[in-house]
DNA sequence: TTGTACGCGTTATCAA
DNA sequence: TTGATAACGCGTACAA
C-alpha cells in the first residue's frame, strides 16, 4: 500500500491568507499588507519578495474581510423591476461594464414591480454592505421611506429611468419630452397634419413627458391640441389595435399619422392597419417609442425613438462614482438627462424611402 | 439661536450592531445572537425583548461579518458571455428569482466572450468569497485551469448552456439533439421530403447536436442524409439569405423545407424567399431555433424551438443548492438535461393554419 | 438559560 | 522602514 501523501491533490485546500505569507517569509502581517496594497512605507526588496510568494502560493485576497474592516465594500446593488426584456437587460449590461472598469462588482435584485419586494431588496443590499444602490422604481412604488434609510446611512443612491418626482435625488433619465417632440416634428415634416397619439398611463412621468412633447411639436406648427386624437392606452399589443380602430372611426376622416408612446402598441396598430388594407406609410404614417429589436423587422420597419439604454447604465455608474468621491454625498443632488435618438424607418416615410437614418448626434446634458 | 439637537435628522447615522442592542438591554452579545438566529437555548421573554428592540432601533445584520465568521457567504457568482439579449437575460432572471427564494444574492459578471476576462471574473468571485459559481463559457474558452482553482477550494461549480465537454462537471444543458429531431419530424409530418438545414459552427456542441437530430429524424423516415442540403453558416441574418439562395439554386429543384439551427438565419431566409416571390409555407416550409421574440411577429410567424431559458436558470440554482447540501460536493457530478419545446407556427404549416400550438409538455430529465 | 472569550482576514494606529 | 496590537461585527465552544 502506498503511503498517503500529505497533500492529496483531490483535497479541497483552504485559501492562502496574508498570515500564511507572513509566516512563510518570517515577516509581520503589516508588511504583507503594505506590499500588497502598494503602500509607500516599504522597501522595494521586501515588496518584491512578498509579491512573488503571493503569486507562487496563489494568494487570494478576501474582500469580505477588507470590507468589514474598512466599512466599505466594492459592491454596487442594482434594483430593477425585472431583468429580462431588452431595456433593463441592456441598462444592466452598461452598469456592469462600467462598474467592473472601476473595480466594483454588481449585485442584481428584481422587485417584480412590487413595492414590498423592493423594500426587501433594499434591506438585503444594506445587509450586504453595498457601497451604493442604483434603482429603477417598481410600477407600484408610491411610498419612499425605504429609500430614506439608505440616505440616513450615507450610502450613495442613484435612480434611473423610473425615478422619484423630486429634485432632491440623484437621477439619470431620458429626455422623454424631447423624444416625443422630435418624432412628432418628423411626422409634421413628412406633411402629416392630423397626427394621433397613443398616450400611456399619465401618472408615469415618462408617458406624461412624451405626450407633452407631442403637444408642443404640434403647437410649433400652430396646430391646436385635439383630445379626440389622443387615445389613452396601457400600451399593449391588443390595445394598440383597438386604439387604432378608434382613430380610424373618427367622424372627420381619421388620421394621417400616429405617434405611439410605445413600440408594442405601434405594432398592434400596424397589424390592424394591414388587416384593414390601409397602406403604411402612404395613408397613415406610424412611429413608436423604445426602438425595440422588432422595429427593424416589421414590414414596413417601424420608426422609433431609442432610449440609450447602455448609456443610461454608464451614466448611473458615473454618477455613483462622483457621489463616492464627493465629501458630502448626502447633500449633493444631480440629475443627468440623456438625449434620445430618433431612428427613422419606412413606416413614417411618405417621401423617398430611407432606411435606418439617424438624426444628428446628441450629447448628454446634466443640470 | 435654537440649541443643536443631539441627533440632527440630516446626519448620516452609523448602522446599529448587535453590540448596540446588547448594551441597551444589558445582556451579552451571545443572547442577542441567539435571539436573532432563532437558537433553541433562549428564553421566550428575552427573545421577544431583543426582537422588539431590534425592530425599534432598525437593526441591520451585517452579512459580511457573518460570512467572514462562517467562511461561507450568501452570494452566488454568475458568469455569462454578455447579459443583454433575450437568452442570457432570461436565464439570469431565472437564476436571480430562484436564488433569492433560497436566500442568496447574485453577483453578475460578463466575460464578453473573452477567456482572459473570464479568468479575471473567476478571481474576482473567489475574492468576493461567493458560495458558488454558475458559468456559461465564453466562446473563446478552451483552457480550463481557472476552473480547477474553484474546485480545489471546494466551491460548487455549475456550468449551463455552454459547457465543458466532459462528464466530470456539473452542468445544465438543453437537449439540442431532441430539438433538432422534433422540428425535423414535424416538417416530415407536414409532407416535406427535401428538407434543407442551416448548420451552425460544428465545433460547438449545440450546433453539432441539432444537426444530428435533423439527420436522425430523416433516417427515421428512411431518408438518406444529403450533404447538398446542409449549408454551414454563421447563423447571421445575411448568411441566412445567402444560404437560402444557395439551396434554391440546387439542380434537383431546390427544397420544400428548411430547418435553420438559429432564428436569425431563418429570418434571413424568410426575407429572401418573400423577395423572390416564393410562398412560405406553401412552397417552402420554414423552422428556426431559439424561439426569439420576433418569431411571433414575422409574416408568416416562424415555427421554432424554445430553449427554456428560465427553467435553465432555475435548474442551475437547484443543482447548486444540492451541491451545497451534499457532503462531498467536490466529487458529486450531475448533468441536468432540459427538454426543448417546439412552437409550431404558420411558417411550417402546409395544412390547416394553427397558431402557437405547443407540443406535449416535456419534463426535466437528469442523469 | 446566559455569559466569556476567541477567531474569521484585513487594515489602521501607534510605537520602535 | 518595520512590527505589535486593536478593531470591524458576528458566531460558537466552553464555562457558569
Amino acid at each position: 500500500m502506498a503511503p498517503r501523501s500529505k497533500k492529496p491533490v483531490d483535497a479541497t485546500s483552504s485559501p492562502v491568507s496574508m498570515a500564511d505569507l507572513a509566516r512563510e517569509l518570517g515577516v509581520s502581517m503589516t508588511t504583507i499588507s503594505r506590499a500588497l496594497s502598494d503602500h509607500h512605507s516599504i522597501g522595494p526588496a521586501t515588496k518584491q519578495k512578498v509579491l512573488k510568494l503571493a503569486k507562487k502560493l496563489n494568494y487570494q485576497p478576501n474582500h469580505l474581510a477588507a470590507a468589514l474592516r474598512k466599512g466599505q465594500s466594492k459592491l454596487i446593488g442594482v434594483i430593477v423591476p425585472y431583468i429580462e426584456g431588452r431595456f433593463f437587460a441592456t441598462v444592466v449590461h452598461g452598469i456592469e461594464t462600467a462598474a467592473s472598469k472601476a473595480g466594483f462588482n454588481v449585485i442584481i435584485c428584481q422587485s417584480s414591480e412590487d413595492v414590498a419586494q423592493e423594500r426587501k431588496n433594499v434591506e438585503t443590499l444594506l445587509s450586504a454592505q453595498v457601497a451604493g444602490i442604483l434603482v429603477s422604481l417598481s410600477r407600484a412604488t408610491n411610498d419612499f421611506r425605504h429609500f430614506e434609510k439608505v440616505r440616513k446611512r450615507g450610502i450613495p443612491l442613484v435612480f434611473f429611468d423610473r425615478v422619484l418626482e423630486s429634485d432632491t435625488v440623484n437621477a439619470v433619465v431620458l429626455n422623454d419630452y424631447d423624444g416625443g417632440y422630435q418624432v412628432t416634428r418628423h411626422l409634421l415634416e413628412q406633411g402629416c397634419r392630423r397626427i394621433g397619439h397613443f398616450a400611456g398611463p399619465q401618472h408615469l412621468n415618462i408617458y406624461r413627458n412624451r405626450r407633452q412633447g407631442y403637444l408642443d411639436a404640434l403647437a410649433s406648427y400652430e396646430l391646436p391640441a385635439d383630445e379626440q386624437l389622443i387615445v389613452y392606452s396601457d400600451m399593449t399589443l391588443e390595445n394598440g389595435a383597438t386604439s387604432m380602430r378608434q382613430l380610424l372611426a373618427l367622424p372627420d376622416g381619421g388620421v394621417d399619422a400616429v405617434f405611439s408612446a410605445g413600440d408594442t402598441a405601434a405594432l398592434g396598430a400596424l397589424q390592424l392597419l394591414k388587416s384593414q388594407g390601409v397602406l403604411v406609410p402612404q395613408q397613415v404614417a406610424l412611429a413608436g417609442f423604445s426602438n425595440e429589436t422588432f422595429t427593424a423587422i416589421t414590414e414596413p420597419m417601424l420608426t422609433s425613438v431609442d432610449q440609450r439604454c447602455e448609456e443610461m447604465g454608464q451614466a448611473a455608474v458615473r454618477l455613483f462614482l462622483e457621489l463616492v468621491e464627493s465629501q458630502d454625498s448626502a447633500f449633493l443632488q444631480r440629475q443627468v438627462i440623456l438625449q434620445p435618438r430618433l431612428f427613422i424607418r419606412e413606416s413614417s416615410l411618405q417621401g423617398t424611402p430611407v432606411i435606418d437614418t439617424i438624426t444628428e448626434q446628441s450629447s448628454e446634458v446634466s443640470c
